[in-house]
RNA sequence: GGGCGGUUAGCUCAGCUGGUAGAGCACUGCUUUCACACGGCAGGGGUCACAGGUUCAAGUCCUGUACCGCCCACCA
């Protein structure tokens, strides 16, 4: 074995036997277990959201795996309509031209080139980190398959009264030319100005002033109104204005929407492009006046001088017309909200369009689709982890609006709808069926939708269309044959940016189709930020590709990397800067595994994890401990051939450890039932590094070169089998390096199996019950190794130096830990152990208070004698600190009478045993003292 | 405006059903003794944001305050 561990050499080799012999695939006739996982986008890459969400899922996959679950982590990749569309027309830009120039048959072709071309880029990185996705299984939103199940849902939403077109206003993106979602916009806060304008009474007197922050909508506006019980206003109401730059006249209407103290206490009211003016509007039957076109310019609605013009010279068109003709009262500075398209960044503009709805707010919709939605979460059938997201959950759908799910672009599922010449829709999975299903027969030819759906609505359909949902075919038969054993699936990993957007419409639409739930349990993960709190984004140059901390990276090739990928050039300084900064050497190659651990053990259930390189370098240190341990226990075996895997276990030393293996087993169960990747982690890494290392391999030492044959091979054995143990408990975290070194440490067990993979994880019932009945002894060892040891370094005694102690017992006591001496020597470096006589003075020496033992390391020479009283009389304060206060608890007649009896004996043992230590101090003390 | 988090050692975080504070990193000293210097050993460092309350006992439960953060909805 090498001497360092290298990740390099050794991950490469093993995911792909992993995988070629099949091993991901659901087996056996273990409980299901299934983990959806969330498609990527299909052009994607791996980022470090990815990579934390994909570890934990792997975790539970493997851990699972190992318990004899039949597990089925399913696996593939999303269609992303508006994302993946944008990179393409990315690239025909860069060419000059637009997908317009292509036409839609050769603009879908070409996504699928580029969908061919980079969509096994996030697939390939998920297998260098070790993700055990069943990859027989991948699945593409776009698949035949699912595209069959996406037009069933569609049709049968339909037919049964749910999906229903209307022409309503919606998010829309002037750039993209789509609608989107409420979802898909952000409200980003802005300066901008609140323009005071008057509106002239038509019949020739003052009017009013209304206040608005979009004065070219007034182009379109159809009232003003103000609030019922606003005295400014009483008179007016019901009179007619004059709308200026148009000729037009409005009236003014009262309601209760109003705020009487903002602005002028008058709104002017823009049904067609204002959602709350629209509701207005309908209440008080108003006309609609639409006077955008669909990317945003003036249309034929609005007086002539201004068509034409983009919604933003429009405004300032206005404005400049309005203090011409002396309406503009006052300009003032105002921050507002301003709704900001994800996707494209553009200002949404509320729009009248065609759309489509999925009716979740009628007394139907709310029985058929969002009550059950509801209701899985709130009786607990759905159980989110960590479970305040409920909350978010449940007011999120209570609130809900109907869903638009048609967008105008061509990457997608096209609608499976028709119209004919006279507007009138047939929907079904075909023209054909769609004919069949028409209630009267079209008139002249019928044309399909355009539009395609909203990404979402093939991601609600993952939990069942991934199963073969409906299985009506061959080849969907064959693939639904799980579908049974893996819905509900067991749990959902994903991160709470998407619970609206994915989880709930999963829910509905799985709900919805096979009556059943998606998923038992949804573990929320927290959002990955930068080591100081910073949200990641490449603008920032605060990014990491995971990739290149597991393989590492330069640091010029890094900042190239870094500055290549900016969208911005003006970042480009910022970034560079700060890459150097915060990577002078680059970045060390950490490998997968340690990756995994650090996300393992950042895995608590905050909101946020903060990724710190410095933790992930620990986390590779400590494989590398791994590594050396195995190394030190295979140097040691060489030659050692049991004959059995378990142990006889013939030391003291071999008991405790079994029974810590023991207890961690229980305790990573435990962790593993909450999802406490964190609190596992650290359980095995304290394991590995204290119990394992620190002291039973240092434990082991003195018997492995002891004359007792019989004890040195049964430490061999126990050794080969604790860690045979520790490596199939690490596995579901660290695969890589585990299976590495079961290879070599499990034949010397003569444990069989191809892979550590295809072991049992360690569960109390199946290891070695413990006899904790010499534990004590063990750590009044240890006790004893680190009394001794703080004794030596406090009082400067070289490292390298041996010195010799004497053991002070009572008459009648004895150490308790039978052939102690080999260990005491060889840990805390002694050159003898003697035990004094009854009556044997001692000599000068300094001392700690073990039990009822006094441990003395005679001075001659070694030690400073101020030094030791010094240190003597601080210690004496400590523990008369620690009596006062535990016997100021004690005297209290409250707490001997109302806590309960064993607390109050725990107290009062404490209080003996720092007595007894308290007077062996003291009696040293006072010897020194003599002196 | 509604909702949800957070505030514990210099930094990042654990601390389960209340019993008197822990880890990693960083820091200090010693140490290249034959698994590991990606190491070993020893150490320093916290009135657990603040104020009340419940209790024999409160980082731990309750109420309130302050500050930080996130989500949703928003006044034209």
């Amino acid at each position: 074995m090498e001497k360092a561990y290298e990740p390099r050499g050794i991950e490469n080799r093993w995911y792909e036997t992993w995988e070629s012999r099949g091993w991901f695939k659901p087996e056996g006739t273990g409980t299901p277990y299934c983990i959806l996982l969330p498609p990527p986008n299909v052009t994607g890459t791996l980022h470090m959201g990815h990579a934390f969400q994909q570890t934990l899922m792997d975790t539970l996959s493997r851990y699972h795996r190992m318990r004899g679950e039949r597990v089925l982590w399913q696996g593939g990749t999303d269609h992303a309509g508006i994302a993946t569309q944008k990179i393409v027309e990315n690239q025909l830009a860069a060419a000059g031209k637009t997908r317009h120039d292509l036409g839609r048959q050769k603009f879908v072709e070409r996504v699928w080139e580029w969908k061919e071309e980079s969509g096994s880029t996030i697939t390939r990185q998920m297998r260098r980190l070790g993700a055990s996705v069943d990859w027989s299984r991948e699945r593409f939103t776009m698949d035949p398959g699912l595209s069959a199940a996406v037009k069933r849902v569609f049709v049968q939403w339909y037919r049964d009264g749910l999906l229903y077109r209307g022409k309503r206003l919606v998010h829309w993106d002037p750039v993209l030319q789509t609608a989107v979602s409420d979802l898909e916009v952000d409200n980003e806060e802005r300066d901008g100005s609140l323009w005071l304008i008057r509106y002239p009474a038509a019949d020739g007197g003052e009017g009013l002033t209304v206040a608005t922050t979009r004065p070219e909508t007034m182009l379109g506006d159809v009232a003003v109104v103000v609030h019922p019980e606003d005295e400014r206003y009483r008179k007016i109401v019901g009179k007619k204005l004059k709308l200026p730059l148009s000729d037009r006249e409005i009236p003014v209407i009262a309601d209760e929407y109003v705020d009487k103290e903002f602005g002028t206490g008058a709104v002017k009211i823009t049904p067609a492009h204002d959602f709350n003016d629209q509701v207005l509007s309908k209440r008080h039957n108003l006309p609609v006046i639409n006077i955008f076109t669909l990317d945003a310019k003036v249309n034929e609605n609005a007086p002539a001088a201004y068509r034409g013009l983009d919604r933003f010279a429009a405004r300032k068109k206005v404005i400049a017309d309005l203090e011409a003709a002396g309406l503009l009262v006052e300009t003032k500075k105002h921050k507002l909200m301003v709704p900001i398209s994800q996707r494209s960044n553009a200002v949404i503009e509320p729009m009248l369009t065609d759309q489509w709805f999925l009716d979740l707010t009628s007394d139907k919709g709310r029985k058929a689709i969002t009550e059950p939605a509801l209701d899985a979460v709130r009786s607990g059938k759905i159980k989110f982890v960590p479970e305040n997201w409920n909350t978010t959950y449940i007011q999120w759908l209570e609130n809900i609006q109907d869903w638009c799910v048609s967008r105008q672009l061509w990457w997608g599922h096209q609608i499976p709808a028709w119209f004919d010449e006279a507007g009138n829709i047939f929907v079904g999975e075909d023209e054909a069926d769609a004919l069949k299903h028409a209630k009267t027969p079209p008139v002249g030819k019928l044309r399909q939708d355009e539009d395609v759906l909203d990404t979402w609505f093939s991601s609600a359909l993952w939990p069942f269309s991934t199963l073969g949902w409906p299985g009506d075919t061959p080849e969907r038969a064959k693939e639904w044959q799980d579908f049974n054993a893996f819905l509900p699936s067991s749990v959902l990993i994903t991160g709470f940016d998407i619970i609206f957007f994915w989880v709930a419409r999963m829910v509905m639409a799985t709900q919805y189709f096979t009556k059943r739930v998606p998923f038992k349990e949804v573990y929320i993960n927290a959002i990955v930020r930068d080591a100081e709190g910073q949200k990641m984004s490449k603008s920032k140059g605060n990014t990491i590709d995971p990739l290149d901390l597991i393989d590492g990276i330069e640091l010029e090739p890094l900042v190239q990397k870094s500055v290549a990928s900016l969208l911005l050039p003006k970042d480009k300084e910022k970034v560079e800067k700060r890459v150097r900064r915060d990577y002078p050497e680059g970045i060390p190659a950490v490998g997968a595994d340690a990756l995994r651990f650090t996300f393992a053990a950042l895995a608590t259930h905050s909101r946020t994890i903060n990724f710190d390189l410095k933790r992930c370098e620990g986390y590779r240190n400590f494989c590398n401990k791994l590594w050396n341990a195995t190394r030190f226990v295979l140097m040691n075996c060489e030659d050692f051939k049991p004959t059995t895997v378990r142990p006889p276990l013939k030391t003291p030393v071999e008991h405790w450890i079994v029974s810590k293996l023991y207890d961690l087993s229980d305790e990573l169960d435990r962790h593993y039932r909450d999802y406490r990747f964190d609190l596992a982690a650290q359980a095995l890494y304290e394991f590995t590094w204290n119990d394992f290392c620190d002291w039973f391999v240092e434990l082991s030492k003195p018997a492995l070169n002891g004359e007792d044959q019989t004890a040195a091979d049964s430490t061999r054995h126990t050794l080969l089998y604790t860690l045979a143990a520790l490596l199939r408990a690490l596995h579901p975290i660290i695969p890589f390096i585990t299976e590495e070194l079961w290879q070599q440490v499990a034949p010397k067990l003569g444990v069989k199996g191809e892979s550590v993979s295809r072991q049992t994880y360690p569960q109390s019932k199946d290891l070695i019950q413990p006899d904790r009945s010499r534990n004590a002894e063990v750590e009044w060892l240890c006790q004893a190794v680190l009394q001794i040891r703080s004794i030596r370094s406090q009082m400067g005694v070289a490292p390298s130096r041996a010195v010799p102690l004497l053991i002070e017992l009572p008459a009648g006591h004895k150490i308790p830990l039978t052939g102690t001496e080999p260990y005491l020597k060889f840990l805390a470096r002694l050159e003898s152990i003697r035990i004094l006589a009854p009556s044997e003075q001692p000599p000068p020496s300094a001392a700690a208070v073990l039990d009822q033992a006094r441990l003395l390391i005679p001075m001659a020479g070694l030690i400073d004698m101020a030094a030791e009283r010094e240190r003597l009389a601080k210690e004496i304060a400590r523990i008369e600190g620690e009596i006062t206060r535990a016997g100021a608890k004690l005297d209290k007649p409250d707490f001997v009478q109302n806590a309960p009896a064993a607390v109050v004996d725990k107290e009062r043992q404490r209080v003996k045993e720092f007595e007894t230590t308290l007077q062996g101090l003291r009696e040293q003390s006072t010897r020194l003292a003599a002196l």
